[in-house]
DNA sequence: TGCTATATTGTTATTGAGTCTCAATTGAGT
DNA sequence: ACTCAATTGAGACTCAATAACAATATAGCA
């Protein structure tokens, strides 16, 4: 497995470390570039055993320890997709607002463009006087139409 | 703990389960009894907890049991709220798309309309020939401004 | 009303994502 | 290289949610 990560991002994430005095270390690089090189949305779990093809030492407790990192510096956000688990994925070139949309059937997530949503920010923090931290728009589907073209594939495995 | 429920709610979910082929249970008139007296968006465990003041003999399976048949029947939604506990709130008198802003600090949650939804919607289906079948807009916010006017409670003991 | 087949239930055990503990290890400033 | 606090891996643990199964209760029918 070929990995390409541009160097922004790397930087982007020892700065980080820097900042808040955090070690740079063999493990928390292998996830964060585990991270980068998935194209699709993942799992903690999906992240270790693909971080381990890096650095085989990585254990689930340092995964779960590193994501925390790797939203608070905003390079991989969070996507609820209403399982009892969690999907991430990195944050490259997102200049406006993404909604999340899901596919029941074969879970398949697209992102779509919804930049009124941060109209709807300003204007739900005037009327309840609380500052927004974040928004999220998800949108539950299902293919019966996609699956017609033939277009219906699972993404990630799981 | 006085109970109040329209007619017309207990009727819809009577026949919701006849159109299943499901029996009318002491315990499942008692879940719904319980969802429909209260106010407040509820987790699981608070759903058992009223529904026993009802019918000291409610299980937990059985609330988790009854809890699809009542989201199915669309008596009553999920709010996910990002923990890695489920909320839920009955769909009293609902018009329009309301989206869910909650605060991180105090856990309160406010309902507020947000008709576009229903043109986006829209939009999503045709674009990605998807059926739509469920819309979550969530807002994670904090109320240092509410706290300042003191009006931050907690709404839900937990 | 009583009978029967079967849906439903409570109890208890189990799952599985995520967290915590702690001794061993390692990074980075000196 | 030395030192020491930050970090790690292993495995125990938590806790919401689910599954298994024997006991119970419902609804249709006589």
């Amino acid at each position: 497995m070929k990995i390409e990560i541009q160097d922004q991002y790397i930087e982007s994430f020892k700065e980080f470390l820097a900042r808040k005095g955090l070690r740079v270390t063999n493990q928390r690089m292998a996830i964060f570039g585990a991270a980068f090189s998935c194209d699709n949305h993942f799992t903690a779990e999906d992240l270790l055993e693909q971080a381990r093809k890096l650095d085989d030492s990585v254990s689930r407790a340092t995964v779960y320890r590193a994501l925390p990192l790797l939203t608070e510096s905003n390079l991989i956000r969070e996507v609820d997709v209403g399982k009892d688990y969690k999907y991430y994925t990195a944050n490259k070139d997102v200049k406006t607002f993404q909604a999340q949309v899901i596919c029941m059937d074969c879970e398949k997530i697209f992102e779509i463009d919804a930049p009124f949503m941060e109209w709807y920010g300003k204007t739900v923090a005037e009327k309840l006087l609380l500052s927004v931290e974040d928004q999220r728009l998800q949108v539950s589907a299902r293919c019966d139409q996609l699956k017609l073209k033939g277009e219906c594939n699972r993404v990630f495995s799981k």
